[in-house]
RNA sequence: GGAGAGAUGUCUGAGUGGCCGAAAGAGCACGCCUGGAAAGUGUGUAUAUGGGAAACUGUAUCGAGGGUUCGAAUCCCUCUCUCUCCGCCA
């Protein structure tokens, strides 16, 4: 959520800024400044009827100790007409302020200035590629066609028992996975990030701090029943672990990363492109999350962009990063990056972390803060990033190290798995 | 799931209708004292938001929301959470 203030103070900026995400949201800053400028006029009538209201009962207080009952009766008498008054002044406030706020909330992040124009994936900016794309032998096929030979992971058990999109990982693709999450766990430990191991279900409140509610509601599982969430991802639960939270500045940047499954409905998303592990609806991810102080934020960005780099380049896997066009971002991003590995067999590129800085987009929402230099209570940033997402790491992996005798495992997961070859 | 107790500021904890944004103590900050420190001592020490250049000032907040009342931390209702006992349970 956008800070009034800055809507406020840098309309102007505000709005050439948003018209690089969503040009529509360009209106609803008027929208929202209009009905804020109303309320704020609202309450101050209410707070000054409630002022004068104030002032009298306690002159009714004096007068009751100093026994002047008939006093008293009058004063009371006089409160009833202020009293009437300020119901609807309070009814009208009330009222503009709910609607200010189902306004702001719709309005997506800002973008930062270097992201680029654009609307649709094509136009993200491919901003560094490495590692050399492989050639693959005669008779290479897709992962979906290795799993089934390795037996690795069963779709059908998973759809028999859950549904189509939930994996039934098996013997060396299950040890694969724990591998991947071991080794990803503790190259974040090494890099200073403290583990976490979350719930899996969050409340409407965790839901709304992130910026998933009220946007994606249509995107997360729901257990009705308790009113609960699964988590898209665990940038959820990690990052509303400091919800209503005033962190000490000294403390900034706080590193936190946490293995979670993700559970996403993926409502509407089906279609090609969408075999074997390239979309599921349970997927597993590491993921990296920072609550920075506001100066620091980019240049902690970038610590993160490294770390994703050195997980890959130590997985070797070909990659790339993209800088995501407006168009693309997510709602509370201002600067998102996009790593994608090359997939040989299927020969398409396929998004494996997506690493953002989400300036005080969610930390407004949640209201975390820092006490500042002057005392003043700030808002941090928060940053966080997929440190990685496993599936399409795996269908990568599986594509791009087939050879006739097998899959070759990288060096760097062999002492997680105990085995250099499927 | 049943029964009971509770939720007050950074912490402990007082406060059953007006003098309470809230006693007292601890902690913390700054000053005095000291060669330095401890002890002692003085002052200060919530958040949000409106107005104001500022000093200052209006409003709201004692788990949350509603209600009663001229007036609520205090009375009533609903909810959430914590603790104890019982039940169930990996």
């Amino acid at each position: 959520m956008l800070t009034l203030q800055y809507l406020r103070e840098q309309t102007a900026e505000a709005k050439t800024r948003i018209n690089k995400k969503h040009p529509k949201h360009v209106e609803t800053i008027d929208l929202v400044l209009k009905l804020d400028e109303e309320g704020r006029k609202a309450k101050a009538l209410m707070e000054a009827n409630q002022a004068e209201a104030n002032v009298i009962a306690k002159k009714i207080g004096e007068l009751m100790k100093s026994g002047d009952k008939a006093g008293a009766e009058m004063l009371k008498a006089q409160t009833a007409q202020l009293k009437e008054a300020g119901k609807g002044l309070e009814d009208s406030y009330k009222q503009l302020e709910v609607q200010l706020n189902e306004v702001l909330v719709t309005i997506p992040n800002v973008p930062h200035a270097s992201v680029p124009l654009g609307q649709t994936a094509e136009e993200n900016e491919n901003i560094y590629e490495h590692g050399t794309i492989p050639t693959l032998p005669e008779g290479a096929v897709p992962h979906w066609d290795l799993i089934k030979k390795y037996d690795l992971i069963d779709f059908e058990l998973g759809a028999k028992i859950t549904g189509a999109g939930f994996p039934v990982y098996k013997g060396k693709g299950a040890r694969l996975q724990r591998a991947m999450i071991s080794f990803f766990l503790d190259e974040a430990i090494k890099a200073g990030y403290q583990e976490i191991m979350p719930p899996l279900l969050i409340n409407a409140d965790s839901g709304f701090g992130t910026g998933q509610l009220p946007d994606k509601e249509g995107q997360m599982y729901h257990a009705t029943v308790d009113d609960l969430y699964l988590i898209p991802t665990a940038e959820v639960p990690i990052t509303n672990l400091y919800r209503d939270v005033i962190v000490k500045e000294e403390d900034l940047p706080i590193k936190n990363v946490g293995y979670t499954p993700c559970f996403r409905r993926e409502a509407g998303a089906w279609g090609a492109h969408v075999r074997g592990l390239n979309r599921l609806h349970q997927f597993d991810k590491v993921e990296i999350v920072q609550i920075a102080h506001p100066d620091k934020s980019y240049e902690i960005l970038e610590e993160m962009v490294k770390h994703v780099q050195g997980l890959l380049e130590k997985l070797e896997l070909p990659y790339r990063i993209l800088r995501l066009c407006g168009g693309d971002m997510s709602f509370g991003s201002a600067l998102t990056y996009d790593f994608e590995t090359y997939s040989a067999a299927q020969g398409r590129w396929l998004e494996v972390s997506s690493t953002s800085n989400f300036e005080n987009f969610q930390s407004n929402r949640m209201k975390c803060r820092f006490k500042n230099k002057e005392g003043k209570n700030q808002l941090v940033h928060t940053l966080n990033g997929s440190a990685l997402a496993l599936p399409r790491i795996l269908a990568t992996m599986l594509e791009n190290n087939q050879t006739a005798e097998g899959i070759r495992i990288p060096t760097a997961l062999v002492p997680y798995c105990g085995f250099e070859m499927i």
